[in-house]
RNA sequence: GCGGGAGUGGCGGAAUUGGCAGACGCGCUGGACUUAGGAUCCAGUGCCGCAAGGCGUGGGGGUUCGAGUCCCCCCUCCCGCACCA
């Protein structure tokens, strides 16, 4: 419906709720008024700093998705202003990225233009909401004063080493072993010392939490940059879907596994979503397992000797292989051993004969990018490089081998393989048929559903050799009539010696936990027992020690984009202009580093950045010592921007420090953060260890920046029913189409291309548990909403919804369509319904036949009745209740039907609607505030006291008692609340319908729950 | 494959500790006011049944006086991870 059709055709002389007009007019009385400029800390109010997660300002403009997390936010603070707390609510724009330099490349216009141009567009549509920020905390990533500080804080990093041995004591009185110190700190080896500064320097260089790392990383072609292994998605890139390459190159990376424990058990405390929590730790991918050294040379008596008396070394010498293993206690199942490709041990173990083969597939492996790997993962490969190692347990000489399944970035890069526990080594040795060794007794039930055939030749065998001992006559019991085992134990006996003896009849492997077998003195055990006897055993004499993986890699942080952060950081050039590889910092007080003016946004083709184009006079400069400099030509990361403005809404104008150390003790933690599920590892992690480094540097006194996190649901598309057809009225049921990869519909059986129909609702019925075709009942139909995308032309502008129902509907929908958290459907008849009950509250209270706008005559100052009270006090109670818990959908269905009750009286008194429309003014704060003023208020409400309940009001004097015999409700009788048991039976018996059903039948027992129900057990 | 979450009317969703299933809204049906209704108001609306009554929270079992809620098995959908040794 039109809103203006409305005002203009029919009721223009007549004041109806008309969001149109109020809601610029207190949009701008809190703007004219800094009705919700936070102003200096108030220590005698408790403190509330929530955040919104802050967006990427996009020339698409606000989605309704944002206004839904924004929106949330936006009534906890009201709500609790109203409280009488302290309430911090910022917003500001992530503005650095890659979409506004895609822009410029297209069309020559500077990023910070379209940045600017954009974060105007965001800003106008987010006032237009309503929402209460205190807009003098606005800050933009891309703003010089802000970047100054996240390259402050780089620096920082820089500064840093992990010390994993320190213990101390937090400003949390918590106690941590581990922790980031000052570069100055760090001891230096006196080897190290004794060759000079420039040793100490490299040294220095290598410890850092930011560091230069030469390694193969995803360079995207086209979008003529690297990516950080989060940005790749199955080979390819997660903007674009552009395919990623693998080739070295030097980057900065930061040492963020250094606080990989860390960032693990520290989120034990936080009161965050247990879903994200665990996909944090599963991200961070602790395990711990063993190192072992295998031996590669001939004198294994000699070398062990030595290693008894040596102990494990910190590094591996070039006489062993070294692996890590979470599994140590099959360390004698190790059959064969696989090098990454890319292993530094590969060339010194290929023999001659294999050489060739190895070189090959080395080859083929370094060219493969993320998406061979991942295609050709469903098959492994590997080749044979000539080799053996000897497992250091036993002595035995296994054959090594290289495969891709192992990467040279995790642990070791080299494994032990134990086909007969692990599936990836299982399917290996199976093709390429090596032998399997079974060291853990696979339970009975296993080795029943995985044996092979051959189980019976093992069987006949068994009882031939049985029947030649002579023992048959011992055994005939447990035979059955035809001379087979009878099942039961004896048959379970027979697969656990056939598992002992050859695994290879089991069709696959075994990886759980169990008994260990073949495996010397230790077998028996189990296998937890046994892992930590043998690590330590393995530690005593030398070749092995106990071990920590994380699947966490350190982050890729640099970039070779325009758009972004430059570094503060200089290379030292020689006298021929080559870097030297040593680096000087720039100055605090040179900060920020600003990009340079660049007219060219072309990328350069090739991995070199793009602010290696830019001009000489930026790039170089001499020190004050004559060493010539290089500016570091990478850019940082959109992410850098985003991990700690939450620090500096706090204290954004400070122009001496990143955060005011006493402001940041005021004001942190976030006690809540509202954001969407995308961030549930990246940009949360990264806050975090950001956070604890700077915790650890003293900067700020959390551990934890986020103390309460919240991810809202996304919102998608209305529902859309789609028909398959295969040709024009030639309908297929829904039921036998499936996807191809491509995601096109296609026909299960031949894999023919169908269309799809988007069918309107008149033209589909429900039946059974899905859709059909009304005319067609065979036809299924599917019923689904979709993510909303500009390709699918589902996407809902938040602008129309404003324009034809106003930002208070908007607001009070993106609440009543569900739980927060919850993926929903838009509907925009649902806005309608909203809007409806908005329209409803202006005609309760206003007088929509007067020519101007006015109370309505059923308004008036009277004392309430005893009724109207009681609702009014349950809808407090129940209202409080729901907004404390996030539960805005009840809490408006509780308005409602506050309203349906309110707009049945004659007499209204104001007594009970001015409260109501305190309850109101967080959810729908335009029309509130209109409304205060007209009962009366001078001045905003948002800073008017929360109306209280009476606890004595909300207990209804009489109650409706359900009246069950054997369960089932029979009859409700009124009675009041305090009546006893006795009355409460008393007055069921006398009910028709009970007496009814009593009719006949002994009552066994009677159950009563105070207040709730009433129980007949009958017989 | 592994991990997590969820299945309740035609639709979005309600339902403290196990205690009246379906609040509230949409949609739909009928009516009122009307030149008109896509405004507003009134009534109805889980399914079957004329009714009495029966059946109902993905399916099957169980515990209990009583199960959407607790336990076991199964199915479907969504999200995350995916050779991490």
């Amino acid at each position: 419906m039109d809103l203006r059709f409305e005002i203009c055709n029919l009721r223009s002389l007549m004041p109806r709720y008309d969001a149109k007009r109020l809601e610029p007019k207190w949009q701008a009385f809190w703007e004219e008024h800094q009705t919700f400029a936070t102003g200096p800390f108030d220590p005698n109010k408790e403190k509330m700093y929530v955040l919104d997660m802050f967006p990427y300002p996009s020339g698409a403009g606000l989605h309704v998705g944002h206004p839904e997390g924004y929106t949330a936010t936006d009534i906890v603070c009201r709500y609790n202003r109203m409280k009488g707390k302290q309430v911090l609510h910022p917003m500001g724009w992530d503005a650095f990225g890659l979409p506004a330099e895609e822009y410029a490349i297209k069309t020559g216009t500077h990023p910070a233009i379209t940045t600017a141009k954009n974060i105007e567009t965001f800003k106008r549509q987010l006032k237009s909401l309503g929402f209460s920020y205190d807009w003098n905390r606005e800050l933009a990533t891309t703003d010089p004063d802000y970047f100054r500080w996240t390259q402050w804080i780089f620096l920082t990093l820089f500064d840093t080493w992990y010390d994993a041995t320190c213990e101390w004591t937090g400003p949390d009185g918590v106690q941590r072993i581990g922790r980031g110190r000052p570069i100055s700190e760090l001891p230096i080896p006196a080897d190290v010392a004794s060759q000079g500064d420039v040793a100490v320097r490299r040294y220095q260089d290598k410890q850092r939490l930011a560091y230069q790392h030469e390694a193969p990383v995803n360079w995207c072609p086209a979008l003529g940059t690297v990516l950080a292994n989060e940005e790749v998605i199955d080979g390819k890139s997660e903007r674009g879907g552009h395919p990623v390459e693998r080739i070295p190159l030097r980057q900065w990376l930061l040492r963020i596994t250094a606080y990989g424990d860390r960032l693990a058990t520290e989120l034990d405390n936080l009161n965050w979503p247990e879903s994200i929590k665990l996909m944090q730790r599963n991200w961070i991918g602790r395990s711990e397992g063993a190192e072992v050294d295998f031996f590669l040379g001939h004198e294994f008596d000699e070398w062990q000797a030595a290693r008894a008396k040596s102990g494990f070394p910190r590094e591996p010498a070039d006489d062993v292989l070294r692996v890590y293993t979470t599994r140590p206690d099959t360390l004698f199942g190790a059959t064969y051993m696989v090098l990454a490709p890319e292993h530094p041990a590969v060339d010194r173990l290929t023999t001659p004969e294999q050489r060739a083969a190895v070189d090959e597939y080395r080859q083929q492996a370094s060219f493969k990018s993320d998406l061979d790997r991942t295609e050709l993962a469903k098959t492994k490969s590997g080749v044979f490089t000539g080799g053996y190692a000897i497992n250091p347990i036993n002595g035995e000489k296994v054959p090594v081998w290289i495969a891709d399944y192992v990467l040279i970035s995790y642990g070791t890069g080299a494994i032990m393989a134990v086909p007969a526990h692990d599936e990836r080594d299982f399917e290996f040795a199976t093709k390429y048929e090596l032998p399997i060794k079974a060291v853990v007794q696979a339970s009975d039930e296993w080795l029943g559903s995985h044996c092979s055939q051959s189980a019976v030749e093992f069987e006949a065998d068994l009882l031939n050799s049985l029947t030649q001992s002579q023992a048959l006559g011992q055994i005939s019991d447990l035979l059955d009539e035809n001379g087979n085992l009878k099942d039961g134990h004896l048959k379970a006996t027979v697969l656990r010696m056939l598992y002992i003896l050859h695994p290879e009849n089991f069709d696959s492997a075994f990886p759980e936990m169990g008994f260990s077998i073949n495996s010397g003195d230790y077998s028996g055990l189990k296998s937890k027992i046994f892992a930590t006897r043998i690590t330590g055993d393995l530690a005593l004499q030398g070749f092995g020690r106990k071990a920590v993986n994380y699947r966490l890699r350190d982050w890729l942080f640099s970039r070779q984009r325009y758009w972004g952060e430059p570094f503060p950081l200089w290379h030292e050039l020689d006298a021929d202009g080559q870097p030297t590889g040593l680096l000087r910092v720039d100055a605090e007080s040179a900060l920020p580093i600003t990009l340079p003016e660049m007219a060219d946004f072309k990328p350069t083709g090739t991995p070199e950045p793009m602010l290696s184009k830019a001009p000489e006079s930026w790039l170089f400069k001499t020190a004050s010592d004559g060493t010539k400099l290089k500016r570091e030509t990478n850019t940082m990361p959109q992410w850098a921007g985003s991990c700690w403005y939450y620090l500096r809404f706090v204290d954004n104008k400070n122009s001496s420090a990143f955060i005011d150390p006493q402001v940041e003790q005021q004001w942190l933690p976030v006690d809540l953060y509202v954001g969407g599920a995308e961030h549930a590892v990246l940009h949360l992690l990264y806050s975090r260890f950001w956070h604890k480094v700077l915790f650890d540097r003293g900067h700020v006194h959390t551990a934890e920046p986020f103390q309460r996190l919240v991810n809202q649901g996304m919102i998608l598309g209305e529902v859309e029913f789609t028909g398959y057809e295969k040709s024009a009225g030639e309908w297929v049921s829904s039921a036998e189409v499936t996807d191809d990869e491509d995601g096109n519909a296609i026909l299960k059986s031949t894999s023919e291309k169908l269309a799809t129909v988007k069918l309107s609702p008149d033209a589909v019925k429900k039946s059974g548990d899905s859709f059909v075709l009304t005319d067609y009942p065979d036809i299924r139909i599917e019923s689904r909403a979709f993510k909303m995308s500009k390709s699918r032309g589902n996407v809902i502008n938040p602008d129309t919804v404003v324009e034809n129902y106003g930002a208070d509907s908007l607001r009070l929908y993106e609440m009543f369509m569900g739980p927060l958290e919850q993926v929903k459907p838009w509907s925009m008849q649902g806005v309608e319904g909203v809007f409806r009950f908005l329209s409803r509250v202006w005609r309760t209270i206003t007088d929509d036949r007067a020519d101007d706008v006015r109370l309505n005559p059923a308004m008036q100052d009277t004392t309430p009745a005893e009724p109207q009270l009681r609702l009014l006090h349950k809808t407090i109670k129940a209202v409080t209740h729901d907004i404390e818990t996030l539960g805005f959908n009840t809490s408006i269905s509780r308005l409602m039907e506050f309203m349906n009750e309110v707009a049945n009286w004659n007499v209204r008194p104001v007594s009970i609607l001015r409260p109501f429309v305190l309850l109101l003014s967080p959810l729908a704060p335009h029309l509130a505030e209109e409304l205060w003023q007209l009962l009366g208020g001078t001045t905003t409400l948002a800073y008017e006291p929360w109306p209280k309940f009476d606890p004595k009001l909300v207990e209804d004097s009489v109650i409706d008692v359900p009246v069950q015999i054997n369960g089932k409700l029979r009859a409700k009788i009124t009675v009041a609340a305090k009546a006893d048991q006795g009355t409460i039976e008393a007055a069921a018996r006398r009910e028709d319908t009970v007496v009814a059903q009593l009719e006949g039948k002994t009552v066994v027992k009677v159950v009563y729950v105070p207040g709730r129900m009433l129980n007949f057990v009958v017989k």
